[in-house]
RNA sequence: GUCCCGUUCGUCUAGUGGUUUAGGACACCGCCCUUUCACGGCGGCAACACGGGUUCAAAUCCCGUACGGGACGCCA
């Protein structure tokens, strides 16, 4: 008997990594770890029509890229066993009914109750049949799907967001658990795993709320115990509809091929709709020192992506060259010293910018030159090779002892003429990364 | 259609009947720093969805309306 936190985050591999998706996965991690408790992932793919494999890694991808990890993994597809065996033990409960409707009279129904202004819920037509009735639809070969019988009694459960939450048996269809064909549905198969893994906690997103009235009493009548539950809102777009897949890149694998930074994700996801204050974090680990669920609102939060990449800029601010070394590499810029990124690092809002202010020190470039007698004066008057970061101030000091100019007037030409725009990071740093050759080829230009 | 939830500055929120000229953070704007931009420092603007009610007193309690979300699957 101990009292660890065992909380569990149970995606099904039907699709990409979504930011909404990611949220819950996040905070219910961080919850766990906040707990110091076991984090199991769990691979809901009770639905063979629909799982893949390359959802599933694609998952597994994200999630470790956003730094989560986890204690234990395990996929309902191979536990087929035990959701038989638990199958028969409530049978003879006498919690699951077999029911002979075809989907198609079930939706018939639906649609009934519907135009009579009443709410969509199974009438249980198939509680009353007698065995004659149920011998005969075996005899014709008809194959019945399984519902569990609900309780029709005040269902309660105090919610880590939601706080008090009630539902009437009543209100509620009895869930089909075992389709047509003998597999199990999600319901039965996360109760099962539930309570097989010990989840002291169930943190999931609020779509889910209605199901848990269904599921306590499947707790109940395995005689297990009921966990904590917490749903949190969903997530909405910055109009406040619902997030939809149209409105652009918002699986993971899409942000980190946008060039984001993982704890930009983790930043904006751990705070947004908390109490908390959205602020730029470093390393996950200091995300879960202050993490706490009950400063989660009900309301829903709206995602922008501008505030993702808000945060993403002062995150990247902060990075030294070791950390985004190997990223840089990824981008092509494998040659890009340290010196070079302590230049630029001011001036960049996503990391492939730097792609852009290395091309400004590489090449190619064309300078903007309106005053070519001064570029060329200029030239002359650049201090002898090595250089070093004196050098920028001892040349403008020549310069504009030699012209007269100074302020805007000497710098702007200089820097258009050396880099081809009219802002960027210091010059006397940049002066030294673009180099003598490329300087002088600058300075000489001429269009045409 | 029915049931449930939500609605406080642009955004995330604090606020559980008087302590509130409604607080903070981010964004935005301004100033300073900077012989560019960015960074940084300082300051400013800015909100209780609407309509009734209860009360000496309401952002806070009640009812209604509007808007948004969720649920009502042999999906999860």
């Amino acid at each position: 008997m101990n009292n660890e936190v065992k909380v569990r985050f149970a995606p099904s591999p039907t699709g990409m990594m979504h930011i909404g998706n990611a949220r819950t996965a996040l905070i219910t991690w961080l919850f766990t770890r906040a707990n110091n408790g076991r984090f199991l992932l769990r691979i809901d793919d009770t639905d063979q029509e629909r799982s893949k494999q390359e959802y599933e890694i694609a998952i597994e991808e994200g999630l470790t890229w956003i730094g989560m990890d986890w204690d234990e993994k395990t996929r309902q597809k191979d536990r087929m066993d035990i959701y038989n065996e638990k199958i028969e033990w409530l049978k003879e409960q006498g919690r699951l009914y077999p029911c002979y409707e075809t989907p198609e009279e079930l939706d018939l129904k639906r649609k009934s109750l519907l135009s009579r202004k009443l709410p969509p819920i199974y009438d249980r037509e198939a509680l009353s049949l007698t065995d004659e009735q149920k011998a005969s639809f075996d005899a014709q070969g008809s194959k019945p799907h399984w519902r569990f019988k609900l309780e029709h009694e005040p269902i309660e459960w105090n919610d880590l967001v939601r706080g008090p939450v009630k539902f009437r048996g009543s209100d509620l269809s009895d869930p089909v658990l075992i389709r047509e064909d003998g597999t199990p549905l999600y319901h039965l198969c996360s109760v099962i795993d539930d309570i097989e893994y010990g989840m002291t906690h169930i943190i999931r997103g609020e779509d889910h709320v209605s199901n848990t009235a269904c599921h306590i009493q499947m707790f109940k009548a395995f005689g297990a115990q009921i966990p904590t539950f917490a749903h949190l809102p969903l997530l909405s777009d910055k109009e406040g509809s619902k997030l939809s897949k149209r409105h652009g890149s918002l699986s993971l694998r899409d942000l980190r091929k946008e060039g984001l930074d993982p704890m930009a994700v983790v930043s904006l996801m751990a705070r947004l709709g908390s109490s908390d204050p959205i602020e730029p974090f470093a390393n996950i680990e200091d995300v879960v020192k202050s993490f706490d669920l009950s400063k989660f609102s009900r309301a829903t939060p709206k995602f922008d992506l501008d505030e993702l990449y808000r945060l993403n800029t002062k995150i990247l601010h902060n990075l030294s060259f070791t950390e985004v070394k190997d990223r840089l590499a990824e981008l092509g810029l494998d040659k890009m010293d340290g010196e070079f990124w302590l230049a630029i690092q001011p001036n960049i809002k996503r990391l492939t910018d730097a792609k852009e202010w290395w091309r400004v020190a590489k090449g190619p470039v064309t300078p903007i030159i309106e005053d070519r007698n001064f570029a060329l004066q200029a030239m002359e008057l650049l201090p002898a090779t090595p250089w070093d970061e004196n050098t920028w101030q001892e040349w403008t000091k020549a310069v504009k002892e030699q012209t007269g100019r100074k302020g805007k007037q000497l710098f702007m030409p200089l820097r258009q003429a050396l880099t081809g725009m009219d802002h960027g990071p210091e010059l006397g740093q940049l002066l030294l990364l673009i180099g003598e050759e490329n300087v002088k080829k600058r300075l000489q230009y001429s269009p045409e």
